[in-house]
RNA sequence: GGGUGCUUAGCUCAGCUGGAAGAGCGUCGCCUUUACACGGCGAAGGUCGGGGGUUCGAUCCCCUCAGCACCCA
């Protein structure tokens, strides 16, 4: 084995060899354990938090594998419509072709050569991170059969009555030119005015003033409406005003919807492009006037002035014309949410069209008992309240997109612009009876491409037939993802799931945190601040870092910011620091936290644990050439027993960081800086029998095996690697890790008599390593020691494993002082009644030693102190567990001791320093 | 406005049902001890955001205040 752990050359080979093994399939037997991939866009690639829900999904997945599940982790990828489409129409643009130009079908065939020539790009870069997918069931949404899926949905639920087409107010992207979910729209405070305007009583009287922050919609009012209970405005209610500009009479109606302490009090109605108002024109039966077109600019509904203006531009003319005319109360600044598009960053627009819908509340209704009843588990257990929340005000969905990549909407109409839904225009012809001569014009518009990844746990399985795979893996077993599309996801296949099979989609939603940089701070291109995964993996230059950073900026003003806080955060670029290094880290990120702080300096600790490891494995693998098993031998299976069962209990609860800190710990600071050095008391030496010496060896590629066993799920590469050497000498037979049974803590017995006489060796070579520490005694001087007031127990552990403390401490020789016998001027460490005595001569500084006992008296005292107010009193001793109680009585009695010792031996150094 | 979280060592975070405060990184000291300097040994560092309450006992439960973050309207 070499030297130093080196990842890069072990990794793509192992992957290969585990593809080509099939390891990655189910293997049929066994309970099924099923996890679909959040599939992630075709033609995206890895970021961190991919890589990262890849991490733990691989980790669940290859758990429950070594533990003999038929396992399925089913991957594929979404056709992310209009992502997609806005990056093949960026790239046409640049070549200076429009993709109205081109037509429909010449651009989604444009679209699918994007998708053949970048689809495979996200796959590599997962298999970079060693995911378990079983890459022979690979998926993409617009695959033919789930594309079958996706119609056969969308037939059943129409039939059903549970689609419809109608005119209703949408999220309109003016610029994309497609209506928007109300999940697609992101509002964020912006500043901006109200406009307090005049609008004149249609009888003279004087006038009314109305409040908006869109000044422009004023041409498409329909009503001012004031509070009912308002007594300003009372007599106004069922009068007009005359509505300026637009010369139109309007009526003043009443509505809770006024608020009577915002502006004035009076509100003006635009019902086709508010929300809000078109509820309030929907309950008074007010026309429903649009004004705009699709790219946002005012149509013919408005005087010929304003005709073709923008949104802004007739913003602008309408004031000033208002001002004109003495109807602009005052403007003030206001702070307003401002619509904006989550992909085009345009202003979104209320806009009234024709949309298809899915009518919500009666798949919304069984989905919410789903989780109430306990059939779906959310873990954390709190998200369940954000799911119930957004399920119970849930709104209709529309499904219709005005785009050309996606799944086309399965309608079709006649001249007379009558609808008939079906799979095919044949099934439509021959269900309706249409004959040929008859014209059928299909819809234009897909679907948006939440519908189908609603579908995809059991569109992935082969629905609507009823295959082997929807029996054996669906439900799937628990859905990894993170809480930013509990809504858009979540939510959606909870809903299709229980009405097409019955049954819910998973049993269990795992939801992460999501990854940030170490500041804080999102990760996006725009900040300069992601980090590709495999940069980590593979590491990568300054040089080369800051090109991938600053190239291709949408604000290209931000690349000085951004080249100097890279050069600040990675002088040297970043090393390589390998896959397993990477996973490590991620597992002890996944707390239950939901912004995850990314600390490279972990991912660091994380190699260096790598390299801990695999040089543990080289001094296993050198000891091993060939029982009786010592004290050492029977500690670290109990310690490794103890591991095993922490690890265990982080699966159940997909805390990942827990199982990842039990294994770290047990192999650093158990296995590694404990049993690995006792062996070398055993091994190196000339006294103990080959029985004792087989024992260790056998101890330690036992423990190093079940250990990269343990390991294996989190950190897949170097486990394999050194299980590949350390098998044989370790009696394993098998082909890969991967297929090994996970280790478990029941098949190794907790030693407790072992681990107590183990603390007492630990505490023997902890004390004496504290004097040789702080008396800054070089590692290469070995020291003398003395030893007072041993009792009989103390005296049968020195017998038997003195072989331990004077490998471990440092000890040249040992000796026990009679009782009576005198002591010579020592520095002291205590352990129980034993006194562990080092000769200060030629050695230590009476003074240093005087400072370190006193330190050592304080702390005892200070805890003395605190169990002494704290049995003092009555109530304590009254009402709290026996066990308790006696606690405390022994831990005060040993203190007393301990401080006694402190006092004794303080009172001899300082009759050294005085003489 | 409604909702959900968070505040623990210099930094990033654990701390399970209330019973002597932990890890990683960083810092300081000693050290080429033949598996590993991507290392070994030792050490320093915390009134667990503030205040109040419940309890024999609170980082943990309750109330309140402050600050931060996110979601929904």
């Amino acid at each position: 084995m070499d030297k130093a752990f080196s990842p890069a050359e072990i990794e793509s080979r192992l992957y290969a060899r585990w593809e080509s093994l099939g390891a990655f399939k189910p293997n049929g037997v066994g309970p099924a354990y099923s996890i679909v991939i959040p599939p992630p866009n075709v033609t995206g690639t890895l970021h961190m938090g991919h890589a990262f829900q890849d991490t733990i999904m691989d980790a669940l997945i290859r758990h429950r594998r070594m533990q003999g599940c038929d396992t399925l982790w089913q991957p594929g990828t979404d056709h992310a419509g209009i992502a997609t489409q806005m990056v093949v129409e960026r790239q046409l643009n640049a070549q200076g072709i429009g993709r109205i130009d081109l037509g429909r079908a010449a651009f989604i065939e444009r679209v699918w050569q994007w998708k053949r020539q970048s689809g495979g790009i996200i796959s590599n870069q997962m298999r970079r991170l060693g995911a378990s997918v079983d890459w022979t069931r690979e998926r993409f949404t617009m695959d033919t059969d789930l594309s079958n899926a996706v119609a056969e949905v969308f037939v059943r639920l129409f039939r059903e009555g549970l689609i419809y087409r109608g005119k209703r107010l949408v999220n309109w992207d003016p610029v994309l030119k497609t209506a928007l979910s109300d999940l697609e729209g992101v509002s964020e405070a912006e500043q901006g005015s109200l406009w307090h305007l005049r609008y004149p009583l249609a009888d003279g009287s004087g006038y009314v003033v109305v409040a908006t922050t869109r000044p422009e919609t004023m041409l498409g009012d329909a009503a001012v409406a004031v509070h009912p209970q308002d007594e300003r405005y009372r007599a106004l209610i069922g009068r007009s005003v005359r509505l300026p500009l637009a010369d139109r009479e309007i009526p003043i109606i009443a509505d809770d919807y006024a608020d009577p302490k915002f502006g004035s009090g009076c509100v003006k109605i635009t019902p086709a492009h508010d929300f809000n108002d078109y509820e309030v024109g929907g309950r008074n039966g007010l026309p429903m006037t649009n004004i705009m077109t699709p790219e946002a600019k005012l149509n013919d509904n408005v005087p010929p002035a304003y005709r073709g203006l923008d949104r802004a531009a007739a913003r602008t003319k309408v004031v000033a014309d208002l001002e004109a005319l003495g109807l602009v109360d005052r403007i003030e600044a206001h702070e307003l949410l401002v619509p904006r598009g989550d992909r085009s960053q345009a202003i979104l627009e209320p806009l009234l069209t024709d949309q298809w819908f899915v009518k919500i509340a009666p798949l919304a209704a069984p989905a919410v008992q789903a989780v109430e009843q306990g059939r779906i588990r959310f873990v954390p257990e709190n998200w369940s309240a954000v799911y119930f929340e957004w399920m119970r005000n849930i709104k209709d969905w529309c499904i219709s997109r005005q785009l050309w990549w996606g799944h086309r909407i399965p309608a079709w109409y006649d001249e007379a612009g009558r609808v008939y839904v079906g799979k095919s225009e044949a099934e439509v012809r021959a269900l309706h009876g249409l004959a040929d001569g008859v014209a059928l014009r299909r819809d234009e518009d897909v679907l948006d491409t939440w519908f189908s990844s609603a579908l995809w746990p059991f569109s992935t399985q082969g629905w609507p037939e009823a295959t082997r795979e929807m029996s054996v893996y669906y439900p799937t077993s628990v859905l990894v993802t993170g809480f930013d599309i509990i809504f858009f996801w979540v939510a959606r296949m909870i809903m299709m799931g229980l009405k097409f099979t019955g049954d819910v989609p998973f049993r269990e939603v795992y939801v992460h945190g999501l990854i940030r940089d170490h500041d804080g701070q999102k990760m996006s291109k725009s900040k300069g601040n992601v980090i590709d995964p495999l940069d980590i993996v593979d590491g990568i230059g300054l040089d080369a870092l800051l090109a991938k950073r600053t190239t291709g900026l949408m604000q290209p003003q931000m690349k000085p910011a951004i080249e100097r806080a890279t050069r600040k955060q990675f002088p040297q670029g970043i090393a390589a620091f390998g896959t397993d290094a990477l996973r490590l880290a991620f597992a002890s990120l996944a707390t239950q936290s939901r912004d995850l702080r990314f600390d490279l300096a972990r991912v660091e600790g994380c190699r260096n644990f790598c390299n801990k490891l695999w040089n543990a494995a080289r001094y296993v693998m050198m000891n091993v050439g060939g029982a009786e098993f010592g004290l050492a031998d029977r500690w670290i299976r109990s310690r490794l027993a103890t591991a095993l069962a922490r690890a265990e209990e982080g699966f159940a609860a997909y805390r990942l960081d827990l199982v990842a800190s039990a294994l770290y710990d047990f192999t650093w600071h158990e296995f590694r800086d404990w049993y690995v050095e006792l062996t070398k008391a055993v091994l190196q030496s000339d006294d103990a029998s080959a029985a004792q010496k087989r024992g260790a060896r056998m101890t330690l590629v036992g423990t190093l095996e079940t250990l990269l066993r343990g390991l294996h799920p989190l950190a897949p590469f170097i486990t394999e690697e050194i299980w590949q050497r350390a098998r044989a000498a370790a009696g394993e037979r098998g082909e890969t890790i991967m297929l090994a049974p996970y280790p478990r803590a029941a098949d190794l017995a907790a030693d407790a008599d072992a681990e107590r006489q183990m603390a007492w060796v630990q505490q023997f070579i902890l004390g004496v390593r504290q004097i040789r520490g702080e008396m800054d005694i070089a590692p290469s001087r070995k020291i003398d020691v003395v030893l007072q007031n041993a009792a009989a127990a103390d005296l049968g552990y020195l017998a038997a494993h003195s072989k331990f403390l004077q490998r471990l401490a440092g000890i040249a020789s040992l000796r026990v002082l009679e009782p009576g016998a005198p002591a010579p001027v020592s520095a002291a460490a205590l352990l129980g009644t034993l006194e562990i005595l080092v000769p200060m001569a030629g050695l230590i500084d009476p003074a240093a030693e005087r400072e370190r006992l006193e330190k050592r008296r304080r702390r005892a005292e200070t805890d003395l102190q605190k169990l002494h107010a704290k049995s003092a009193n009555a109530d304590f001793a009254r009402n709290a567990p026996p066990e308790v109680v006696a606690k405390d009585r022994a831990r005060i009695a040993e203190l007393q001791i301990e401080i006694g010792q402190l006092e004794t031996q303080a009172a001899r150094v300082r009759a050294l320093l005085a003489e």
